[in-house]
DNA sequence: CAGGCACTAAACATCA
DNA sequence: ATGATGTTTAGTGCCT
């Protein structure tokens, strides 16, 4: 019957604060961009598509690099209009880029001359593979990516630990992809030196054409490859990616690690490498990315996750277990050596047996310039990762003492952010106002702490400890209680996470849902454990609270029917608690308004983005920007609610319900009611229809707040 | 600070 | 007797 899966009666100080936010459902999103309902930032769109397009053209020059990586930079504080300046800028210089280039191309396609220094001009190497040096950084996610994840987040250790070994992973095969575009570049400029000796140009300028078209394309699968580990995070809420670069994963750019003395280095290296024998064996090390890359397929839609398996909140999410993982604890013991390949930098050659590397090593790799130079690299490689890892485990252990600080103060349970597919997300969500705000004296600037301990999955277990909440913001907004089981339903499913409703409110829902409008209490129950897996623990504790509440409160009305006795909600009188509390609640009201002010310019496009990753609550977290979307909707149905209550009964604040639409004759409890009680038609059992009421949540205007309703 | 509210815990009653 | 159901009371904490 009842699930008591988790009958410990000892539930005082159970979880009732794993006010964590991370919503992991709204896995219908697809790509980056195409989950979206409809485009609300059409500007940022664009750019995106530029990036896009600008990706695909694989000509990112250093510059364009840098303008991206402005507009990234930018992106964090300001509004997306100067970044997509940034990008067009950033395109027309691409374009004179392009221009360049391919003239240049044609040149050398006529005359395949000054080889000797094909890169002397860094702007326009000649018959270079297209690929800028820092498309092939190690670099799978950016600082400021990481900067993000760090800041924004509630990470586990454990869960840092994983990202950082995807990470690493990920960087090692980035890595050894660049040693092998280096060296395929290098081997077809020797190749076209040679050629140019032989006087065989015309055919083997077509092959070289070729080879730099199977080049890009396999650079393109790495990018997807990256694109697809970025997604990956996202879909886990380890990632958020901002609106106005929702390619960002696209554009792998230098950042922080690999500022242009790094590519210098490696032009370096590039210059200083004399060529190479044999480039037949190198597909070896993309062997893996190549398989990685088709078994997610490129295409976005591809990437899509079954909601329900990655509603779960554990978020199994195909994070592409990389096999790659392997290349560093290879049994093997020397690093340098792995799956039978020489993993020296650019080296790739195939070893059989370890005593084989080794003696290539000493061959190959011997003390000259060339290792030199390369060892260089990898310094300045380690050097930045290892000023990254620092900053950012500082950055984390200040999060951690910060959180641990906070969370044991007995703060408000942060309340999961309707952003499933909501077509006016952005617009309430930008409108939204924490419900913490109230408590939380926090500055737009710094973070509001409860926000950062949404109901992420990531941390609910670990958030177990945190005392008892009293309050239920959503118990004074009761209308949207059911947009927003409806639309975090696989989160509240799947988390254990406390619904941020009152025991009232919440068997208000149960009952309205059902198809009768009325439940037994064992279905009230069930409705509990099903919709909630917090509800799974302490059946005790809970059960008793629905037991009371039903009992306590006037609005829950016993009507003894054919099987036993069902409850049913008098609507009448539930909408009767709610004028007086949120009439006493005016800060709440002006904190949501100013709120809203701020953070509307600013977070429109945020949000929409924080939707389509899925990533609830983070990103404005850190911007101290209040983002529960459907707060707003809910004060504001309180509030109509509250209104057209104090009109008249017969309506109800949510225009999806027909306040008459009486279902059967209600008995009233035995206790004798208030006198209040007979002033309407009242008995009546009010019902929900059915239907959803997303609408009604995206309707609502920005009307102005009365705050004298009673 | 008082009062209201929500939550938890527990005692007790009733009924199948 | 037992468990489910329902009622009531008490204590506590948060918020206005």
């Amino acid at each position: 019957m009842m699930q008591e899966s988790g009958t410990e009666t000892k539930s005082n100080g159970s979880a009732l604060q794993n006010g964590s936010s991370s919503g992991n459902h709204l896995l219908e999103c697809g790509g980056l961009r195409e989950g979206r309902s409809n485009g609300e930032t059409p500007a940022v769109d664009v750019g995106a598509a530029d990036l896009a397009h600008i990706q695909q053209q694989q000509q990112m020059t250093p510059l364009i690099q840098y303008f991206t990586s402005k507009q990234r930079e930018g992106m964090d504080d300001r509004a997306g209009s100067e970044n997509t300046k940034a990008l067009q800028v950033a395109r027309q210089l691409l374009l004179q880029q392009q221009q360049q280039q391919q003239q240049q191309q044609q040149q050398q396609q006529q005359q395949v001359s000054g080889l000797k220094s094909p890169k002397r001009n860094d702007k326009q190497p000649a018959l270079q593979v297209p690929v800028s040096v820092a498309m092939m950084t190690p670099q799978v996610i950016t600082p400021q990516q990481m900067q993000q994840i760090l800041q924004q987040q509630v990470l586990s250790p454990q869960q840092l630990q994983v990202l950082l070994q995807q990470q690493q992973a990920l960087m090692l095969q980035q890595q050894q992809l660049q040693e092998f575009y280096k060296k395929q570049q290098e081997q077809l400029q020797l190749q076209l030196l040679q050629q140019q000796h032989a006087g065989k140009q015309p055919k083997e300028q077509q092959q070289v054409a070729t080879q730099q078209l199977a080049f890009q394309q396999q650079l393109l699968q790495m990018q997807q490859l990256q694109q697809q580990h970025l997604l990956s995070l996202q879909r886990q809420g380890l990632l958020t990616i901002q609106p106005g670069q929702p390619a960002l994963p696209l554009q792998p750019i230098a950042q922080g690690m690999i500022p242009t003395e790094l590519q210098q280095l490696w032009k370096e290296v590039t210059s200083a490498h004399s060529a190479e024998e044999t480039t037949g064996n190198n597909h070896s090390s993309l062997d893996l990315t190549t398989t990685c890359v088709s078994s997610s397929a490129p295409s976005k839609t591809s990437l899509i996750i079954n909601p329900h398996a990655s509603t779960n909140g554990q978020l199994s999410v195909h994070t592409p277990k990389r096999e790659s993982l392997s290349h560093e604890e290879h049994p093997h013991s020397h690093p340098l050596y792995g799956h039978g390949v020489c993993k020296w930098p650019g080296c790739e050659a195939v070893c059989e047996d370890f005593p084989s590397f080794l003696k290539h090593l000493n061959s190959e790799h011997a003390l000259d310039d060339r290792s030199t130079a390369q060892c260089r690299v990898q310094m300045q490689v380690v050097q930045q990762l290892e000023l990254q890892l620092a900053k950012d485990k500082e950055r984390l252990q200040a999060m951690m003492t910060h959180l641990h600080v906070k969370s044991t103060e007995p703060k408000t349970a942060p309340q999961p952010l309707n952003l499933v597919s909501s077509v006016t997300l952005s617009k309430s969500a930008s409108e939204a106002s924490p419900q913490s705000l109230p408590h939380t004296p926090t500055t737009p600037t710094t973070p509001i702490t409860p926000v950062t301990q949404g109901p992420s999955v990531i941390t609910t277990t670990s958030m177990h400890t945190v005392g008892p909440i009293r309050r239920r913001y959503s118990d004074k907004y009761n209308v949207p209680i059911t947009s927003d089981i409806a639309q975090n339903q696989e989160f509240y499913k799947n988390a254990e996470v406390r619904p941020p409703f009152t025991y009232a409110s919440l068997i208000r829902q149960a009952i309205l849902e059902s198809p009768e409008k009325q439940l037994t209490l064992n279905e009230i129950y069930n409705w509990f454990t099903r919709m909630f897996a917090y509800f799974r623990r302490n059946a005790a504790t809970w059960k008793n609270a629905v037991r009371h509440n039903l009992s306590l409160h006037k609005c829950f009305v016993r009507v003894e029917n054919v099987k036993g006795a069902v409850w049913t909600v008098d609507e009448v009188e539930f909408q009767k608690r709610r004028p007086q509390k949120i009439s006493g609640n005016p800060s709440l009201i002006k904190n949501m308004q100013s709120s809203h002010s701020y953070c509307t310019p600013l977070n429109a496009a945020l949000q929409a983005s924080m939707a389509e990753n899925s990533i609830p609550l983070y990103t404005t977290a850190s911007m101290g920007n209040p983002t529960l979307g459907n707060l707003a909707s809910a004060i504001r149905e309180e509030l109509n609610g509250a209104m057209e209550h104090t009109n008249s009964n017969e309506s109800d604040s949510s225009p999806g319900r027909s306040p008459m639409q009486a279902v059967h004759p209600v008995h009233v409890k035995e206790e004798p009611l208030d006198p209040e009680e007979a002033e309407g038609p009242l008995s009546l059992v009010t019902t929900a229809n059915h239907s959803p009421d997303f609408d009604h949540d995206r309707d609502y205007e920005d009307e102005p707040v009365n705050e004298d309703m009673e």
